[in-house]
DNA sequence: TGAACATTGGAACAGATGTTCATATATCAG
DNA sequence: CTGATATATGAACATCTGTTCCAATGTTCA
């Protein structure tokens, strides 16, 4: 039996992955998909909540969703967007629980 | 009892992981990262495992040591580089995971 | 229909970013 | 010391990216 070592990942998956935590590596792109990550969120009402402008919170959900990491639902005049899947849930998940633990840095 | 939403960081601990996420957002710079991962690997050996030159990879490399995701040290002419501490490399691991796993994509 | 609201789209701009090339530093062998 | 190898650094450049502003679209309600 031989296992290839789990590290490695194919040039495309590099760049695959590589091209999810670009889209993810803003701070407004991200604190967008955080506040659409437990529910879903309006356009505007996201806009206000992080203090950006509806045009540029619109622009950003349109990388997200080009990426395939937001998904959009329409009601009535709003727009409402959720994190697309279980997976990028997961990711976004595992992130905020490795952001929050001690930050236990080894010898400097 | 009372748990607050656990998907909710502050805006400095967002930016934090925003950066840390633009960091690892780069083809080569991931590359590198993968690189290093399981275990030390000198600058030029990178370079050539990546086909990259080795003055690029020093340049990434400098970032991802600005952003304490690796760690060097030096033995002889060489430098060797590895994934900073367990926090990293089980981000990264997450990360593969993730990728690896089936794109079990919801409705489009 | 028209007005009001919510979102999207495009153009334009400043600033950041990845890459290349040339040069500098560091370590070791002779 | 000199030369060779390995890594780091700095400048320059083209390209990408985030943001702003304004116009356009779509939706609801009177």
């Amino acid at each position: 039996m031989f296992r290839a070592e789990p590290e490695r990942l194919s040039p495309d998956q590099t760049v695959e992955l590589a091209d999810m935590l670009r889209i993810m590596g803003d701070p407004n792109r991200l604190g967008i998909l955080l506040a659409c990550l437990s529910a879903e969120a309006a356009v505007g009402r996201i806009a206000a909540s992080l203090g950006l402008t509806d045009s540029l919170v619109s622009h950003h959900l349109r990388l997200l969703r080009a990426a395939r990491l937001v998904r959009a639902r329409r009601q009535g005049k709003q727009v409402f967007y959720t994190v697309a899947d279980a997976h990028v849930r997961s990711v976004l998940s595992d992130l905020i629980a490795h952001v929050r633990e001690p930050g236990q840095r080894g010898a400097e």
